[in-house]
DNA sequence: ATGAAAGCGCTAACAT
DNA sequence: ATGTTAGCGCTTTCAT
């Protein structure tokens, strides 16, 4: 190609890179040759002596790429970082340690210049090595075990907290809560905020029914039909997270109780509105949330070198019918 | 590295890539040292030299990453590739034409092994350089205008036409098309099964009532209620998208119509049972077109040399509810 | 304004 | 079984 031009190899480099220093007549002599051969830069073999080595290509580990919350954040983070000329390498855990250390592992090995991820192994100290090294990294939606890093996350206790703050003002008082995993830190927080939350009214918590580890909707219904039938039942149920919602809805049809026990779930999903009630929810801001994140590793590959700090992106309650459902006189 | 191992650089890398031709005490020394430096493999520089310049990365263009549709498929193409060591980039094309381009170029600088791409610029002929020079390529959901190229599709029209020959047969003669923008093929596809199949059972075609050019749930929901409202409205709609039906369902909900006039979607979601009446709706499978696309790729990545064919993934009608309500006799 | 030489981290080809 | 040399496509550094 510099052969073509008749030029050197440098000035060429120095036209595709838009660098001064070149005449006009050269700048198009090398622009036609590299029209002629269709060139296109190889973008690693350049990062490949560029000062920083930098590749313009970042890591993202999310629970699943299929996954519509996940989807938002991705969606958010390649806005953000593809304005900078930067492309996303995302990858799904499927709730999987193993593949979590296995394709941070691959990342790195693709010299990305940064990782933005979702934790789920239970320590996150392998990449201590890395980070001390000044690998950009930012946690999203749970913060990291074992290290110190930037992290971006959802006020997941104070959202849970005014859920049961709407539920009580609304004159509840035996409230039920069906949660996620407890070995997951957000759900152990929503818990967490909830139960205190009853507690700051004065109603006693230890006699709150509480269901866990309801990892998908069928566990999620068939735990909420045994509370619904036990002796005293709720009369409102609070669902840590969306299949869970997903499983109270369809426990409280069959039982034909949809209206008259209130239900208020975490995460916003869609047709929420259209449910009959309509779902009362807490909804996250994926969007505000990998928005953040992507600013803040963009920060750290500029160099920022604050120490590490926990982000956090306010909740928000959603009333549509079903969390304002009152309790039977 | 190789100093700390006290061997040549030629030895190191047939430890670290597993060749063959290395004593075991060698081994020994130089997966020590490379533990103790946290010795990763630069894949990229590794490509620079190999023969065939694999990256082991392939770019991958939706719609967007946060559409659950586009979603499903990138988390079967993730997982096929994934097998193979090969990592995805993707990127949102927001009905851009002009992203398109540039995005594909973005991915050719960085050497992509190959591209799986929803397209949408009215034209992909300016693939064919890259193409003609073996860059492996998959289209998907839509074939390309203007060139030649393997594509894996669903079978657009016929699932429309299942939709009109399943209302016909509960008895509907008036049926009516809800369609999306007209510049989209999978739109225009559907709208010619359904007319078709309509045609096909000697049902006048011209005074089929059609709105087309909907792009967004408020456009559809607007459209549907002019139809509704009507002299002589139909008795059964059929509507070609997700937002679309979502609109539809608005305005069937609005004038308490939902269990009266028949609904039949294209394209499942979630809670589609969960409605009231539940939706029928045709359903794609963006697990098997991603898989496929990805099976397809990943042979031609390995030196297929068929000519380009297209592949049709069958859709299926899931009966729920909507679409099985009779006219009024 | 332009170019020559060195070298990024690796693998291929060829010694030894 | 191991090492040496060259060179992938680029950018850096330093001449000219």
């Amino acid at each position: 190609m510099a052969a073509l031009a008749g030029v050197g190899i440098k000035t060429v480099s120095r036209v595709i890179n838009d660098e001064p220093g070149v005449s006009e007549a050269t700048r198009q002599k090398v622009l036609n040759a590299s029209r002629q051969l269709n060139y296109q830069l190889d973008m690693a073999a350049g990062s490949l002596r560029r000062a920083g080595r930098r590749t313009l290509s970042v890591g993202l580990l999310l629970p699943s790429v299929s996954n519509p919350f996940s989807g938002e954040i991705n969606r958010a983070i390649e806005d953000a970082l593809g304005a900078r000329g930067i492309a996303v390498f995302a990858a799904s855990l499927d709730d999987d340690p193993r593949r979590e250390q296995a394709i941070v592992t691959a990342f790195l090995g693709r010299r990305v210049d940064g990782l933005i991820l979702t934790p789920i192994a239970r320590s996150q100290a392998y990449v201590i090595p890395e980070h001390s090294r000044d690998l950009p990294l930012v946690f999203i939606d749970r913060e990291p075990v074992g290290m110190e890093a930037d992290a971006v996350v959802t006020d997941n206790a104070a959202g849970a907290a005014s859920a049961a703050a709407h539920l009580i003002s609304g004159g509840h008082t035996r409230l039920a809560y069906l949660g996620d995993r407890t070995d997951i830190q957000t759900a152990r927080e929503r818990r967490r905020g909830f139960v205190e939350e009853i507690g700051r009214h004065g109603i006693p918590t230890s006699t709150i029914p509480i269901r866990e580890n309801l990892h998908n909707e069928e566990s999620a219904r068939l735990a909420a039909l045994e509370l619904l039938t036990a002796e005293d039942p709720p009369t409102a149920i609070f669902s840590s997270q969306n299949l869970v919602t997903f499983g109270a809805m369809r426990a409280l049809r069959e039982l034909g109780l949809s209206n008259r026990v209130a239900l208020i779930g975490f995460d916003d999903f869609t047709l929420a509105d259209m449910m009959d009630p309509g779902v009362t929810v807490i909804a996250q801001h994926p969007e505000q949330i990998g928005k953040l994140a992507a600013e803040r590793l963009l920060a750290r590959i500029d160099g920022d070198e604050q120490p590490p700090r926990t982000y956090v992106v306010p909740s928000e309650l959603i009333q549509r019918g079903s969390g304002e459902i009152r309790p039977p006189a």
